[in-house]
DNA sequence: GTCAAGAAGATTGTTGACAATCATACAAAC
DNA sequence: GTTTGTATGATTGTCAACAATCTTCTTGAC
C-alpha cells in the first residue's frame, strides 16, 4: 500500500538523510521506518524539535500518513541513536543532554577513534587509501577559511567517515556512526573559529604523517587529542545554546 | 491480556536473565519484549540455538503466546546486542561471528575499558568504591583455583559490572554492557587454564594498585592488557567449538 | 544434465482496533 | 491551605488480519 521510494513521505523537501549517511552500506531502498527515522532525526538534530519535546507516535503516524507501527520503530532507531529517550507507557521524547553527557560522548569518541586511527596506520593496505587520504586533507586545509560551517564540517565529516570505514572494525563503524549523529547534533551550527580550524588542520596533517609513517602509537595519540580539542568546541556550543534558550524562556 | 509478571512467559524455568544483568538499572517490571529477548539471549549464548539458525516470529509468537508484535521487538533488542542479525524480509538469524569479529569486539572493549578503569583512577570519589574493589578481587584471588568455570566467570563479570557502574559514563555503560553480552557467549563456557587465571588475578591486583594511586595512565594500560589476554582465551575457546562443530557436521 | 522461468508456499511488513496504563484535573477531607 | 482520592482523557502496549515480498519447488527448454 504505503510506497518505499526514498522520497515518498509527505511533506519530504531536503534529502539529507542524516541516518543514511553515516550508515556502513546505504541500501537502495530505505524502509519506511527508517525513512520516517531520517526525517526526525534532521528535526531533532537542527532543533525544530526542542530538548524535552515529546513526540507521539499517533500524530507522527497521522502526518507521514502511516500507522503507528513503523513509527513505533522509527523512534527505536532513534532512541539507539540517542537522539530520543524512549520511557514504558510514556513514549518518547527528544533528549536533553547535559554537559556531562557531551563529555562522555566525547570520552568515547576519542578512545574508538584512536583505536580506529591505530588500526589504520597498522594495516597492511593503508597504502592504497594514502591518495584518497592525502586528498581529502588538501581540500581541509584549503577550505580551512574559504568554507562556510556546514561545508567544513561536511568536509570532516567526510574524512572521518572515510577512515571509519577503511578500519573495516563493522561494530566500530556501527557505535562511531551511531555517536556521530549525536556529534553533529552539537557541531553543525557551531560556528568554529578560525584559530580551531587551523589547528584541527594541523592535527589532520600530523594524523597523516603517522599513517604515512605506519606510527600507530602516535596515530591513537593525535587522533584522541583531535577529539578532545573538538569537545571543548562542542561544549562551548551547547553553552551558547543553552544561554539562548534560558534569554527566550526568561522573556 | 497477558500478564506481565517476570515469570509469565511459558515455560519459563531459570530466571537467569542475561540482559537484565547487564542493564543499567533494573526496572522492577520487564516489558514483555524484554522478556522474551531475555529467554532468547540464553538460548543462544547457551549454544541451544546455533549460530546461523534462523529464528521465526509466528513460531516464537506461539511458543511465548504472545503476538508477533512483542517478537518483532525482543529480535530487534537481540540485534542491538549483536546476538541476531535482522535483514530485511527476511527476518532474524543468529549471528555466527567470524575470528576476526571477535577481535573487533575486543579491541573496542580493550579501548573502553581503559577509559573506564583511567576514569576510576582519576575520579575524586575511588575512595569510597575501593574497600568494595578490594574485597571482589580478594574473592577472585582466593577462587581462582577453587571455583568452577561459570561461577569464576561470575565473578569476573560483577567485578566488571561494578566498575563500569561506578564510572558514571551511561553510554558507555550500554555499549559495555552489549559488549559483554557478546564476550560471555565466548567465554561462559569456556574452561579457563590455571595459568591463566593465575595471570588474570595479577592483572586485578595491579589494576586496583593503579586505582588507589590514582595512577590514570598504569590503569587504562593494565585494563588494555588484561582484555587483550582475555581475548586470547576466547579465540581459542571460539576454535575449539568450530572445530567441534566441524566434526559433527563431517560425522 | 544444467539452467532459466514461473507458480506456490512461507515469512515479514503494515494496518486498524482494542486493552492496559498513565497523567491531569477536580473534588473532598483533614 | 495542603493533601489524598477519584474520574476522565490521553497515550502506549498488544493483537489479529491483510498486503507485499522473498524463497523454494517444479516445469520446461536448450
Amino acid at each position: 500500500m504505503a510506497a518505499l521510494a526514498p522520497t515518498s513521505l509527505p511533506g519530504a523537501t531536503a534529502p539529507i538523510d542524516l541516518l543514511a549517511q553515516f550508515s556502513e552500506s546505504a541500501p537502495l531502498t530505505q524502509s519506511l521506518p527508517e525513512q520516517i527515522a531520517a526525517r526526525l532525526s534532521e528535526r531533532i538534530v537542527s532543533g525544530a524539535y526542542a530538548p524535552g519535546q515529546r513526540i507521539l507516535e499517533q500524530a507522527m503516524a497521522a502526518e507521514f500518513e502511516v500507522s503507528r507501527g513503523p513509527v513505533r520503530e522509527a523512534l527505536r532507531l532513534l532512541e539507539k541513536e540517542g537522539l530520543v529517550i524512549i520511557l514504558a507507557r510514556r513514549g518518547a521524547q527528544v533528549t536533553n543532554p547535559t554537559i556531562a553527557e557531551v563529555n562522555e560522548i566525547f570520552d568515547i569518541r576519542a578512545m574508538l577513534n584512536g583505536l580506529r586511527d591505530r588500526m589504520m596506520a597498522e594495516s597492511a593496505q593503508r597504502e592504497r587509501l594514502l591518495p584518497l587520504l592525502e586528498q581529502e586533507i588538501a581540500k581541509l586545509a584549503a577550505g580551512a577559511a574559504a568554507l562556510d560551517g556546514a561545508e567544513y564540517i561536511d568536509t570532516v565529516l567526510r574524512l572521518n567517515r572515510l577512515l571509519t570505514q577503511a578500519a573495516g572494525n563493522r561494530r566500530l563503524q556501527t557505535i562511531l556512526g551511531s555517536l556521530a549523529v549525536q556529534t553533529v547534533r552539537y557541531t553543525r551550527l557551531g560556528l568554529s573559529t578560525p584559530e580551531r580550524r587551523q589547528q584541527s588542520v594541523q592535527h589532520w596533517q600530523h594524523l597523516l604523517r603517522a599513517i604515512r609513517e605506519g606510527d600507530g602509537d602516535a596515530a591513537e595519540r593525535i587522533a584522541r587529542q583531535r577529539v578532545l580539542d573538538s569537545r571543548d568546541a562542542a561544549i562551548e556550543q551547547l553553552l551558547r545554546q543553552q544561554a539562548i534558550a534560558d534569554a527566550k524562556s526568561a522573556a
